[in-house]
RNA sequence: GUCCCCAUCGUCUAGAGGCCUAGGACACCAGCCUUUCACGUUGGCAGCACGGGUUCGAAUCCCGUUGGGGACGCCA
């Protein structure tokens, strides 16, 4: 039988971290197993459940190439189904109508508190009832939980996880209004869609139990199933908001690479020997779920952007000319054609020294414009009167100088060695005029990549400035 | 409170009884490289939570303690 996973978020909020990981162990796992990796989307709390939700966890997915191999399963769709299944239950004497009202119910939890005691369902009252006897309110419906013994998972990154069955009670599966629970929902959809592998955060673990009660009275066959610890804040807590970006679009909006991203979520529980760095591709050919670790992570953005730097550095210079340019638009940068020619020109320079896409941004926006770049203080500092002389003669004789990037580091140290200066009372003055910083890509990089006008312009603004 | 899960440097991890004087990565510190900043490179700091067993031998197996996390809804 083929594998089939999927990844099952409910549209309640952006896609975090915690679930890309989990959408990203799911596709690993279908991809190295030759199936397919679904989504389905969990939406059966109309309170909270919202549209543009949906539409980000999509997106999301997206930027991090974890698309579903199929359309989106919508679990709202399909709460016919889920009431026909309780509806079967309930005929095969598995389940029974519970009259309870939520008041009520939440009164006798209130009194096991008072009571310190913990709070068991007895639904035996009903179970014994004569249906005209039954009260006016409408019922739900309760799967009966089984009575002895224990209930055993052979989970793929837990191991063998059993509870006491006396430990479970007798779930709702149908609401009285008739919608399904979630702990039913989940079980139906996953048997429809022939899911073989439920791979999913550890705080479902145990609930899992609970789901075992739906499979076992349909008599439908269990998927194996594989908790994956949940990611934690630097603090060790659970990770939110205040623990800095947990949104995925949020690091694609800080300048990450998806590929980062993924790299990162990968190695946060998951270890391969020393392999630290590594693509797509080749984590497809030996990842092995049973190779997550069972304790929870932290999120650590340094190493985070340790890895993007990686990466950034791996990254194609068209692709990265392109993001460099739509973010510096994005700014309200000017810049022409010339200008984004110049960027691509100088990229790979410019990435060697960035560890994001807005490092990139800001380290390049000195190429994209046309003429004399705005500059910071330290540069300014740095344009003395001597420096500005410098400039003033450098002018004079750079008009003639080959315009090759060898030719030109050349040039400049026969200069610096004419003149009797060291290359970097050269370098720096220069480095400040034509990039508006005194830090930059080689200068002779940068020299080339702005070609003779512009420097020579840059450079005469500087001496004259 | 009850039940479940977890526990190697600050962080992520390698480690499945002798290969461990515990390896790698990030971060940090120092040096080298160098036209700036990075990159790269060399070295350093730093860990098996604790207590009992089992064994000739334990980071690795068992029990307990402590600490962390999760679940106990007509939420998902």
């Amino acid at each position: 039988m083929s594998v089939r996973t999927r990844f099952a978020p409910s549209p309640t909020g952006y896609l975090h971290i915690g679930g890309a990981r989990t959408a990203l162990f799911n596709y690993l796992f279908a991809r190295r197993h030759g199936g397919q990796y679904l989504l389905r989307i969990e939406d059966t709390d109309k309170q909270r459940s919202t549209p543009e939700a949906v539409r980000q966890i999509l997106d999301s997915l997206d930027w991090l190439g974890l698309s579903p191999d199929e359309p989106p399963v919508y679990q709202s769709a399909r709460e016919p189904r889920h009431a026909e299944v309780a509806r079967e239950l309930l005929a095969k004497g598995a389940a029974y109508l519970a009259y309870d009202t939520p008041e009520e119910l939440a009164a006798l939890r209130a009194e096991a508190e008072a009571q310190k005691r913990p709070f068991k369902y007895d639904g035996a009252k009903w179970q014994a009832l004569d249906p005209k006897d039954a009260p006016s309110v409408p019922p739900a419906i309760r799967i009966k939980a089984p009575r002895g013994g224990e209930t055993v998972v052979e989970d793929l990154v837990q191991g063998t996880v059993r509870v006491a069955n006396a430990e479970l009670d007798d779930m709702i599966i149908l609401r009285s209004d008739g919608t399904p629970t979630y702990l039913h929902a989940v079980v139906v959809d996953d048997h429809d869609m022939a899911i073989t592998h439920v791979i999913r955060g550890d705080d479902h673990l145990t609930n899992t139990f609970r789901q075992c009660m739906v499979y076992d009275a349909m008599g439908w066959h269990r998927p194996r199933f594989a908790h994956v610890p949940l990611i934690h804040g630097a603090d060790g807590a659970k990770l939110s908001k205040r623990h800095g970006a947990v949104g995925a679009l949020e690091f694609r909006d800080q300048g990450f690479l998806p590929e980062a991203v993924c790299n990162y979520l990968l190695r946060l529980g998951w270890g391969h020997g020393d392999t630290e760095v590594i693509s797509r591709e080749d984590v497809v050919r030996i990842f092995d779920i049973g190779d997550v670790g069972r304790a929870a992570a932290r999120m650590d953005y340094a190493k985070l952007l340790h890895f993007n730097g990686v990466w950034l550095r791996q990254a194609d210079d068209d692709r990265l000319a392109k993001e460099v340019l739509a973010r510096l638009a994005k700014q309200g940068v000017a810049f022409g054609t010339l200008g984004g020619d110049r960027v691509r020109l100088l990229m790979p320079d410019l990435k060697e020294r960035a560890k994001t896409l807005e490092d990139l941004a800001g380290s390049a926006a000195f190429a994209a414009v046309e003429g004399p770049p705005p500059m910071d203080a330290k540069a300014q500092a740095l344009l003395t009167p001597e420096a500005k002389a410098r400039l003033a003669d450098l002018a004079q004789f750079l008009g003639d100088a080959p315009w090759e990037r060898k030719d030109l580091e050349a040039w400049l140290r026969d200069y610096a060695d004419v003149k009797g200066v060291k290359l970097g009372q050269v370098a720096q003055p220069l480095r400040v005029a034509l990039s508006g910083s005194t830090q930059s890509p080689p200068i002779d990089a940068v020299l080339f990549a702005l070609g003779r006008t512009e420097a020579m312009d840059r450079i005469l603004a500087a001496a004259e400035g």
